[in-house]
DNA sequence: GTCTATAGCATGATAGAC
DNA sequence: GTCTATCATGCTATAGAC
């Protein structure tokens, strides 16, 4: 086994550090480069720009981590109780809090990207989450309007999306580093995720609305 | 009545539409400067830097805004049944969606440039946050750990900011603008109000968890 | 594939005349 | 208070030697 990781490869690894930790728009080609130790120049080289680079550093990522979920959403449906909306849901954060071989240690450094991206302006980011994320929601849409036979479709679609902001939230890290100033709170992995399937669920199991209120 | 605004007043509006429909970062002052008609030094004479003039536009609608949350706050813990949930989160989503005099029509402009705010590098964020948010939302969670005794105080701060970040992602625009593939989702403010209180408060109301799972 | 050097442009900030 | 002109610095991207 080789420990020479290539040019492209510490790119790929720095850049996924600190488009994370600093931000996208934040983090110059020149520091990208100068923390990996290799040259400005070879970044066009490999990836062509800055943009083509976060794309191969999401693509990397994203595909283990939608082929998690879809396994855990096959196996549910496979079981016994396919409508569990608990268990959908976990399914779904599930890769973002316990690591795949390949994963490694950077779960907290993924989650903090996912969430980097979702705050991308408008145009590159409905293009990145459209290829790399609509697929799999599409299925967990599907697999919860199953789960609340009388809640209607678009209602479904539309808390799912509640859930994905509140997931959001975490990944940006308000979970570590915010405190609402008198309750601080604290929670390990699993513990926070329990805590999110629980929120999501009840949130999504909520009475359907008899149409606009007042 | 003058319909004169003043160069200061017109580098605030404009700011104001440009922080939050193209960002912050990726607004220049150059561009500000030009759409409002004024000079570009004049943001430096008038604010001095700017990060300084976007302290000067949350500011500005700011007050207002946590006014109104307090008020209705105050109202509901004076009437019968402070113990509500869904009102208050009612009362702290409110003004979002409701457009008090002096925030005119501004509304999803308002929600944007909130979204935007919290996606602002870590630094400048909680220093802006723990100014001009952390008195009203210590008092949101106080009430809402009044009504629910039951749950521990910490959960209760935890799920408040799930249901944070869920309002987070209406107000960056993920109700107009993402569609989940075959699940199209519309709806007026009213109704995307609602939505958000009964989603975060069926999960507020969740059954406290027993510790962490597995 | 990797390097140096630089083009070409945008930015926030400021000095100083009016 | 408002203007012009400019400083100093940053950026992505690329040309071309090795």
């Amino acid at each position: 086994m080789s420990t020479t990781r290539t040019t492209r490869e510490r790119i790929l690894d720095v850049a996924e550090e600190l488009f994370a930790e600093r931000g996208i728009g934040e983090t110059s080609l020149r520091a990208l480069t100068r923390t990996a130790g290799v040259n400005l120049a070879s970044v066009h080289y490999h990836f062509g720009s800055k943009e083509a680079l976060l794309d191969a550093v999401i693509e990397r990522r994203a595909r283990p981590f939608n082929e998690l979920r879809l396994k855990q959403l096959d196996r549910l449906e496979a079981s016994g109780n396919p409508a569990d909306v608990d268990a959908i849901l976990r399914a779904f954060f599930l890769p973002a809090f316990r690591s795949q071989e390949g994963l490694g240690t950077r779960r907290t450094l993924l989650r903090r990207l996912i969430a980097r991206i979702h705050a991308q302006p408008a145009e590159q980011r409905e293009e990145l989450l459209r290829r790399h994320t609509s697929e799999v929601n599409s299925r967990f849409v599907t697999a919860l309007r199953g789960a609340l036979p009388t809640l209607p479709g678009d209602e479904v679609a539309d808390r799912f999306r509640l859930a994905l902001g509140a997931m959001l939230h975490v990944f940006a890290g308000n979970f570590e580093l915010d405190e609402v100033p008198g309750y601080p709170g604290r929670a390990l992995d699993e513990a926070i995720l329990e805590q999110l399937v629980s929120f999501a669920a009840a949130g999504l199991r909520a009475p359907a609305r008899r149409g606009p209120v007042r």
